[in-house]
DNA sequence: AATTAATTTTAGACAAAACTAAAAAATTGT
DNA sequence: ACAATTTTTTAGTTTTGTCTAAAATTAATT
């Protein structure tokens, strides 16, 4: 992967991207309507681009029919969608970036061509797995680990996740967060769920400690599953 | 400067840096032809660019008379350069690129729009002054250390400069530089000058050596003036 | 100074990617 | 089942950046 020879356009490259994620990762066909408002474009602007894409059997189209990704498209998304993650990780592990003001400019530099480029950085970041967001990262051929990112309130006693994200992203509740010593990347495992209040005790690197329902409805963990 | 608020297109922007090129840094007003040439397009199509470019007012443009970078056009350009070059430093640095091998990349990062990513990248980079070849690094106001490319044997004692270049790309003079743990890149002091023989000693990270004039006459410092 | 040569500009066209407005197909509701 | 609504496609423009071919201007040569 990443090695596709043909030349794509920015455009082109930008919609195969997002019929990726429309399609729930290629499984269902997508409408041009959905397309369309996604990308900020109209649904007849649409129409001619994915019939240019079906020429080049980048997707399977039929007319009225929506859109659906060739196992060829589903290799560029993925390539798209790495190079998209790395450089993610490079702009908040090197640049301290903070994880919420990366995407749009890695929006930029997932356009950039140079395979040996994306090798060389994937080296320097000691091949991450997943990025700042918790969504991982695909390797050179396509082939990444799902994952699923659950809020600590869903999760069963014994589950282990990195945290990854805040439902309430408010002042207040970044400010505990910081007081208990959570951070974003840290990984918790699940040790106890009270009954009672629902309250949650978990691991963290300096020790363990119990926190309440309405924190654990607030803390996504990325839940990695090896497949 | 890097602070230009109105859009850019990818094609302006090679067009302005180009033209700052061959206006050899903004002294003499540069041809459609040279333009043309150099961009490998027609002079026709640089015509209707340049009109474009000076409806902006970002080159100064009458008919027949070739074109100027306004001031405005220079700073735009300025801001160009320190990006490719700041992106060149990363590449070698960071990314262990050799230095042949990264104005290819490093054209397509020029044009990434974030000035956040500017500033952290060349904090990341520690404010480097120049680029791999040698060439100086503009600052965020468009100032750069103009710099000198001389061979050493050209240099008085006490010049310090950074080796960028070599004057024979023999197989056995590389072999020599390479056993005497000289490489492009690595900062030299000339401490002393033999008048007898012309040889020179340096001084470089593992030690001071002594060099034969004929090995002097043929390795560029790039020399850089404060001012 | 006049003719030739080189350079530069104009005029008209084209491809990519978008748009608007209108027609066609699919879906929905009763 | 069929009218109404929604979705999708077609047809015809627009903009950006390019092109070719021809005309205009400047430079060079004798």
């Amino acid at each position: 992967m990443c090695y596709y020879s043909f030349e794509m356009t920015l455009s082109e490259e930008d919609y195969i991207k997002t019929i990726y994620h429309l399609s729930d990762f290629n499984s269902k066909s997508v409408a041009t309507n959905a397309i369309a408002e996604q990308m900020n474009t109209k649904p007849s602007s649409v129409t001619d681009m994915v019939k240019k894409l079906s020429e080049k059997s980048l997707v399977n189209y039929k007319k009225y029919q929506g859109v659906l990704l060739s196992e060829k498209g589903r290799l560029v998304a993925l390539s798209i969608i790495r190079k998209h993650r790395l450089w993610e990780v490079f702009l908040v592990d090197k640049l301290n970036f903070s994880w919420d003001e990366v995407h749009v400019v890695a929006e930029q530099l997932e356009h950039i061509k140079s395979d040996a480029l994306i090798d060389k950085l994937d080296a320097h970041l000691g091949y991450p797995k997943v990025d700042p967001h918790g969504d991982p990262i695909p390797n050179k051929d396509g082939v990444f680990t799902k994952s699923v990112k659950k809020l600590i309130s869903e999760l069963p006693v014994g589950s282990q996740g990195v945290c990854v994200g805040v439902n309430d992203s408010s002042a207040a509740f970044l400010k505990f967060l910081d007081k208990n010593k959570i951070a974003l990347g840290d990984t918790f495992k699940i040790l106890e769920i009270e009954e009672f209040d629902g309250s949650v005790t978990i691991s963290t690197r300096s020790g363990s400690i119990r926190i309440s329902k309405q924190i654990a409805t607030n803390l996504f963990l990325e839940i990695v599953d090896e497949e």
